[in-house]
Parts: C-alpha cells; structure tokens; sequence
DNA sequence: TCTGGATACATCCGTTGCGAGGTATTGTCG
DNA sequence: CGACAATACCTCGCAACGGATGTATCCAGA
C-alpha cells in the first residue's frame, strides 16, 4: 500500500523524499500515520527494482534532497498494480483508498470499471461481523450497543459505496 | 489488533485456537484475513506473557486440541487495552471495530463513554485527503471522480458514525 | 477403496513496519 | 545570540505478517 501510494504520486510529479512523505500523510496519515523509517527503505527497494530514480539536487532550504522520479518500468508497474489490485486492496477499507487515490491514472475507462467492479462484487457479498452458527447476526438483533453500533455504521458505509460505485460504473460504461 | 481479538474473544469463553480463528475470520476476516501462521505465534506470544493458559484435550473430531483460556493477568490486560487504546486503534478503522466488539466487557458506563469521546474527536478534527498547500479540497473542488468518491464515501462513513457516537455516548451519560 | 475436505496444530523464511536514535542545515523568535 | 522548529535524509533491531509447507485424524462421497 505504501509503494502503491508512492509510485502513484511519482507518476502525477517528480518529488523528493520529503515531500513525497507528506503527501502520503495528508492522504492517509490521519489514519495510519507513515514512518519515515518505512518510506525510505521502500523508497531504496523500489529504487533497487528499477521503478524509480533519484538524483541529487542541492537542498532548497536544508539538507540536499533526492529528487525521485519513476522510470518507464515504474510507470508501468502503477498500471499494472492499479489494473490487478490483489484481493487486499479490494477488501481493506485503507488499502483500496489508496487504490481510488490513484485509479485516474488507469488511462482506460473500462479496466477502471473493473476494478470498482471487484469492488462492488466484494461489498455485495452477504457478510457479518457475528455470528450464530452460520447465520448472519442482523444490528437488531444484538443486544450489545457496541456491536449493534459496529454493524450500524457498516451497513451505512456499505450503502453510501454501493451508491456511489453503481453510479460511477454506469457513467463508465454509457 | 489480532491480540486484542483473541483476548476479547476469550474473555466470553475458552476457545481452541480453532475455534478462535473461525470467529476471529468472521469478525474481521473478510477485509483482512487471519493467517494461521499470524494466529499461532500470537497465542504463543500471548501465553508466554501469561495472559492466557493451554489445556489438551482429546480432540472431539481430529488432532487434540488446545483449550485456550485467559489467566487473571489476561483478563485485566484485556480491560487495560480496552480503557486505554493507543491512537492507531482509535484513528484505524479495522482496529477501531475491534474495540467496539469487545468495548461491553470494559464494566463501566464513563470509561466506554470515554473511548467513544476518543473516537468522536479524532472524527471532528478536520482531515481531507487532498490539499491545496494547506487549504483541505472538498468533494466538488476535484475534477478526478475517484477522489470525488473517495472524499464522499468517508463524509457519508464519518457522518453515520458522529450521529451513532454522539446518540451512544448521550445514553452512557444519562 | 481412495480421494478430498474439514478439523487441528505447527514451523520456516522472507518481507514489511515501526520505534528509537542519529546527522546536518536553515530560518525564526525571544 | 542561543534555543528550537522545520527541513531533509538515514540506520538498527525487533516485532508482526503472510505464503508455503508439513503432520495427523476423521468423515463423506465417488
């Protein structure tokens, strides 16, 4: 998620470490705040695989800064992780976030329909958070306010996406 | 996050390892699925620091099984999590529907209305996903329909969730 | 009779993630 | 003038995660 992230704002704009880093914080740091200790080593494995190149430009206010830039294989890789996202990123919430961040960049309007069709494959699945044996435990039936609350807010999220992603599809497809 | 599924779980019974993967799975499984590779080592993790305790017994279909249940130290740690959840399990919405799944077995009205308040800040502070130098961008302001979904499906997932939290915590307080 | 699926547990190993700490420069405010 | 925040990059070591694989039992169905 977090090369995804990377590679995805790399292809809008060549951009050094540091900025790169607060970027990726605006859009999902709230969450689940970035490390510097984990961007830049994904920031070398990604370098080490050919996807992105750095060169050295004299700090405008400190310390010199790599300015990272992907390369042709880079460019393509986005596509491809943005066209077959694996099933993670469809199903975690954060994960398929970032794949929406970026999806523009899907230069094809129907392989973008198909990814928010595995999207909306998922969402359309009948799951639950409890069960009883095999059946599903509806909100009502759940005297715990917290679970009933739990399976409130879901079920809320659930059909504000479905809206949404039908919506979008359409506009795709017509 | 898995920890704290497993204690919670075995707080309402002792469960084999089994058994807590299969609600463990149903709980969370299906944005982010356990692994058993993820699962063991965590109850041997949890074990070791004696917050629960292993009983063979004869397994009843297959392999002997191993009755897990949480010590005196496993129960209070359970609670200590629960009443003092660090930001991420606050902030994370995977994280955070575990806490309330379990939020019951903390035994006091004003310590679950205080996590409720944790969460309810953390959802009023204003956050976007884009910006503009500082200035957050709003839904209609982005030309891109991905992140225009993206910004509106977690105003519709933030708006369910602050009219659940404010009715909840009013009922906890009166 | 044999295969495959469910039950039940476990390890190995590579990757990822994160807290703590380190280095160096520039601008700002008291 | 000195302290501090912000800019900018980096490493170490540990914990966590996940895919692959292994072991063994029992039962249903071909």
């Amino acid at each position: 998620m977090l090369e995804l992230a990377i590679l995805g704002f790399l292809y809008e704009a060549p951009l050094h470490g540091y900025e790169l880093r607060k970027r990726i914080t605006a859009l999902t740091g709230h969450v689940k705040p970035v490390a510097e200790s984990t961007l830049y080593p994904a920031i070398k494995r990604l370098e080490k695989a050919g996807l992105l190149a750095r060169a050295t430009e004299p700090g405008a206010v400190a310390a010199p800064r790599h300015v990272l830039t992907l390369t042709e294989e880079g460019r393509q890789e986005l596509r491809r992780r943005l066209a077959e996202p694996p099933r993670r990123d469809i199903t975690d919430e954060n994960r398929w976030f970032t794949v929406l961040a970026f999806l523009r960049h899907l230069d094809d309007a129907p392989a973008q329909a198909a990814v928010l069709r595995r999207r909306l494959a998922f969402l359309e699945e009948p799951a639950s958070f409890f069960y009883d044996g095999d059946r599903p435990l509806r909100a009502e039936e759940l005297d715990d306010p917290f679970r009933r609350g739990l399976l409130t807010i879901a079920r809320a999220t659930s059909r504000a996406e479905l809206t949404w992603l039908r919506e979008t599809i359409g506009a795709l497809d017509g």
